[in-house]
DNA sequence: AGCACGCCGACT
DNA sequence: GTCGGCGTGCTC
């Protein structure tokens, strides 16, 4: 809409001051400008009204006076005349994000519930590149010469045929650990890049970039821009400017780099893509795997989820046909299969040891020879509980509910979800008994402890990410793994993905239960995947692997699965029991926590939220119930699950909900759609 | 998110 | 008398 002023200059005063002599043959003349839609950085989910007198088109990035101060904001479009008194748009950046993640902006926001403007701050990630015009150095990108050509076997050439054949769509790479999965999607991904196009690779986790990095330079000729939370401001400036510039590049990130604005993707690689990293869980919730599918959508290109463990998510989707499904079945390179073996933990007499007879001297024998062992247990610390022996008194945390866990190198209790610390107390305070409390439970620092001391003669190392915070050190570490100045490495797992440890030829599980037990749909799913991921460390050179289980239910279907090696049946096992009890990926859910510091209005809120609920005949609501974390960082939490058809858009219909409703000023709801957690 | 306004407690 | 706590409310 065209607005005409006429004189009115004085009262609606540009940003800029002009001197008095100026502003009269200003508004001596028609002025002309245009209203649009701006939305603007925070948490906003709709757009503001603002003058421009240049021409602005949709995807322009802008700084806006903003109450009392300036911020960016992203044009969406024109906008009709209004009777609000509107603010002139104050700088227009020669930055277009292009309409394309303008409309997977929206297309998130409306999913997840994200304010659209906290996605637009994903988007532009606090980047300080707008205010200087300063050229940026991009990085030395070719230094052709030593390039290698990527040799694929017979089977891997014909996985990547059928990528390259399929089209631009969302495919699902499934191959065994050490198929060479990532030689196949390199080859369709240097294809896409031969055309002058970018490239996005997604990683679960940060240690993994070093070595894909590496394989890259190695069949491209050059370096790929790493991008993730540890990065340096300067490098985050290059990969965002190259993203938007739309020159070929290979970017490799975690999960926030799908916010990139790129302006010619070529391709997505969702590498690892069962891996619950991808959620996010802080801030807003939403999966980037499940974006980047959006993404390829939206963008017409294709999406590779690459994993040797699928979710049971994306192998449904590949089996129906919505993803294309490539297979890779052998391993490569390696002659012998990985043996796998369970330990009945019911048959060993406990005393005060969590490592059987049958690890153990599986261990000293390992080591005997020359190889190394790995020892996984996902628990950091010296032990997971505190308690008092003559009562039983556990210490607990006092601003979650959870308990402590004795971390003996620092030598307090600690909650692991807030940082609370305390030193143990000389009396229980619950019975007044004197030095009564014991640790109970293994954490690898008491498997540290048990293993040291019944082998004297190895280098016993421990690894989580209480000792291993940069990436620098886990480099260390994995050299000094790889240079066998290790022999036993004691790990959470942070150790579990993705590296190659051709001596490791033994890896012991010390609780393979760990996760089946609690009330997670998808807890049988996490556990295999987590036992196939640490397996994968072993058994890669001409060394037979062997990994040793021990569990208190061996005749769990999980570990027949496992030990006879078939993937398939698992699969086959897990997908129609979630058929059966209608859970997802057969229906959806969403999730809902009420919180709070005051106990008793949280939970009355919990309660008229849940009553509010309209009937509506897909949607089914459980709850409220305390949430599994009842206290949380000082916060009461009641917990609302949803549940309904797949057909059915949940996210408009909550929304439609909690917003008919008037909450009290401080009650915090967090909506959760497709939660993976349930804490 | 920021930033202001506003109404109650302990300090130069 | 004021400085400053954070509850509430608004931003085109």
């Amino acid at each position: 809409m065209i607005r005409k002023i006429f004189g009115v200059l004085m009262k609606i005063e540009p940003p800029e001051k002009k001197n008095p002599d100026e502003k009269k043959e200003i508004s001596e003349i028609f002025y002309q400008e245009k209203i649009f839609e701006i939305l603007p950085i925070g948490p906003f989910d709709r757009a503001f009204l603002y003058l421009s007198k240049d021409e602005l088109i949709v995807g322009d990035i802008v700084e806006i006076p903003f109450g009392k101060r300036s911020i960016l904001g992203l044009v969406l479009g024109n906008a009709i005349d209004t009777d609000i008194e509107l603010k002139y748009v104050s700088k227009r950046y020669k930055i277009n994000i292009g309409k394309d993640y303008c409309d997977f902006l929206d297309w998130v926001a409306s999913y997840t519930l994200i304010p659209r403007g906290n996605i637009l701050k994903m988007i532009l990630c606090e980047i300080s590149v707008f205010h200087e015009n300063k050229r940026v150095n991009f990085q030395k990108e070719e230094n052709f010469g030593n390039v290698v050509p990527i040799e694929l076997n017979e089977e891997q050439q014909i996985a990547y045929e059928a990528l390259k054949k399929g089209g631009p769509r969302p495919y699902l790479l499934h191959g065994v650990t050490g198929s060479g999965k990532t030689e196949v999607y390199l080859s369709i991904v240097h294809d896409i890049f031969q055309q002058n196009k970018q490239i996005l690779i997604l990683l679960p986790e940060i240690a993994l970039t070093e070595q894909l990095a590496s394989r890259i330079e190695k069949y491209f000729g050059m370096k790929p821009l790493i991008w993730n939370s540890s990065i340096t401001p300067k490098n985050r400036k290059i990969a965002w400017m190259k993203a938007v510039s739309g020159e070929k590049c290979v970017i490799i990130g975690a999960r926030s780099a799908l916010f990139l604005p790129f302006k010619n993707l070529g391709i997505i690689v969702v590498d690892e893509e069962h891996d619950a990293s991808y959620k996010q869980e802080e801030g807003g919730f939403y999966n980037a795997r499940d974006m980047a599918i959006v993404l390829g959508h939206i963008k017409k290109i294709s999406i590779i989820l690459s994993s040797a463990t699928p979710s049971l998510e994306s192998y449904i989707n590949a089996i129906n046909g919505k993803y294309g499904y490539v297979c890779i079945k052998s391993r490569f390179g390696i002659a012998k299969p990985v043996h796998i073996e369970l330990i009945d933990m019911r048959q060993c007499k406990f005393e005060e040891n969590f490592i059987s007879p049958y690890l153990l001297d599986n261990i000293k024998e390992t080591v005997g020879r020359g190889e190394q062992a790995l020892i996984y247990l996902n628990r950091r610390g010296y032990s997971p509980v505190t308690l008092c022996k003559s009562c039983g008194n556990k210490l607990s945390c006092s601003n979650c509910s959870s308990w402590l866990v004795y971390h003996k190198n620092i030598g307090k209790a600690v909650c692991h979800y807030c940082g609370y610390k305390i030193d143990i107390p000389k009396k229980c305070g619950y019975c007044g008994s004197e030095n009564s409390y014991i640790q109970f439970g293994p954490g690898i620092e008491r498997i540290f402890e048990e293993i040291s001391s019944r082998i004297h003669d190895a280098k016993i190392e421990q690894v989580s990410s209480d000792n291993i915070s940069s990436e620098k050190s886990l480099i260390e570490l994995r050299n000094r793994i790889l240079n066998n100045e290790v022999n036993i490495i004691i790990g959470t797992q942070i150790l579990a993905k993705g590296h190659h440890f051709p001596n490791i030829t033994l890896v012991g599980v010390v609780d393979g239960d760990f996760g089946l037990n609690c009330a997670d749909l998808r807890s049988a799913e996490k556990t295999y995947q987590l036992i196939q991921q640490v397996a994968g460390r072993a058994g890669r050179a001409d060394k037979p692997g062997k990994i040793l289980i021990q569990t208190f239910n061996p005749e769990h279907s999980l570990y027949s699965a496992l030990v006879s090696n078939n993937v398939q049946n698992f699969i086959n096992l897990e997908t129609l029991s979630r058929k059966k009890n209608n859970l997802p990926p057969f229906t959806k859910f969403a999730s809902v926590i009420i919180s709070g510091t005051n106990r008793e209005l949280t939970e009355l809120t919990a309660k008229k939220l849940a009553a509010s609920f309209p009937i509506n005949g897909g949607i089914e609501l459980f709850g409220p119930t305390p949430a599994p974390l009842f206290l949380l960082r000082g916060r009461t939490r009641w917990r609302i699950l949803l549940k309904s058809s797949k057909k059915i858009a949940m996210s408009k219909f909550i929304k439609n909900w909690i917003s008919s409703q008037k909450l009290p000023k401080n009650i915090k709801i967090q909506i959760d759609i497709d939660p993976i957690t349930f804490l």
